[in-house]
DNA sequence: ATAAGTCGTTCGCTGTACCGAACGGATGTA
DNA sequence: TACATCCGTTCGGTACAGCGAACGACTTAT
């Protein structure tokens, strides 16, 4: 989500693209939802600044997800082959991570595909407050999490862990190799 | 995110943890925001009804995605080790699913484990609309996608569709196994 | 001490988001 | 044809969100 400029269009957009999607009149969603059809013909036609309630009731009525009303449309099939994709190296530890996925433009979460090799730990700082990074192991053998509390992983383990304090990732076997979702909220 | 109960007091909350966070003076926040300090003081007290714009300005504010301000609070440490945790079993195919993570409560974001075996293909029906799936390659080798326009995906490699259409899932080899991120917005 | 700078709260005032009613247009049905 | 119902839009009235000013409480400097 863009954080410089105004949702409004964005929203009037979303009620509309919904409200059709679920094939129901405004005068309908209106009386769900609990507001005048004149406020809700409004707010769909771009005009207006709708406070909190209204749009939560209107997320309610539409059956989906308030921040559904407030995010850009979905994205489009897409496929990142092993060894594509933007990369991102480390000199501090052998270390390759090659984001596959970002939600454009105000991130919410990625996702990389991150390989290591056991030359020393990878030190990660603490990430934005409210991060919270989720590892699925893949091959090899990770030491992860955070400083005073690492974890060991093997393949097919999975670990969740608050990004925002220090941690880091170090292998523990050649050709490790892990799934990791970071999630910023 | 809970879509029943009304997001005021979650909003306040937010709004005072998230300044709080930043070691900011609620004069402040509300100068950069561009809106009156009093305004400010209300919504924090739990007091108000802000509209879109005035809620906008305020994440901005506070460098916070938007979503941040409407949603509860972060998780806790986890880990879950190959083999365990909640399962859902397909009588359809030879196929085996872990959720790994799910958001509580109103669910955004799920992270799977997936196990298939090559007998037979693995339907899947549309999910609600505007559901994303991402997949990272663990091991074996998978035909994954829309069914009219399916991939073939390899270790390492990684694919992202939208859920909301029919698409399925069919191992190629034994012991294909991925991690799949199912992202509802 | 007192003046000047914060801080966050409380107070009328004003603009406006929301409401309800009335509207014109489609469609259905006696 | 007239008479229902729907639909979505447009129009005044009103309650209230947001504003600026003033407030008391606290720090820091003079």
């Amino acid at each position: 989500m863009d954080p410089t400029k105004p949702p409004i269009d964005l929203i009037a957009a979303a009620l509309r693209r919904e409200r059709e999607r679920e094939k129901l009149s405004l005068s309908e969603v209106a009386k769900r939802a609990g507001i005048a059809k004149s406020t809700l013909s409004q707010l769909e036609s771009g005009a207006g600044n709708p406070n909190i309630e209204t749009l939560w009731a209107l997320a309610v009525a539409l059956n989906v997800p308030f921040s559904r009303l407030v995010e850009p449309p979905p994205t489009a099939p897409r496929v990142i082959r092993a060894g594509e994709g933007p990369t991102v190296k480390s000199g501090q530890a052998d270390f390759i991570g090659t984001l596959l996925a970002t939600s454009p433009p105000g991130v919410r979460r990625d996702i990389y595909l991150m390989r290591v090799e056991p030359v020393g730990a990878r030190k990660a700082d603490a990430h934005l407050a409210g991060t919270v990074e989720h590892v699925v192991m893949i091959s090899g053998r990770l030491r992860v999490g955070p400083e005073d509390s690492p974890v060991d992983l093997d393949v097919h383990d999975y670990a969740s862990f608050a990004g925002d304090v220090a941690h880091g990732y170090e292998a523990l076997a050649p050709h490790t190799s892990f799934a990791l979702v970071m999630e910023h909220r």
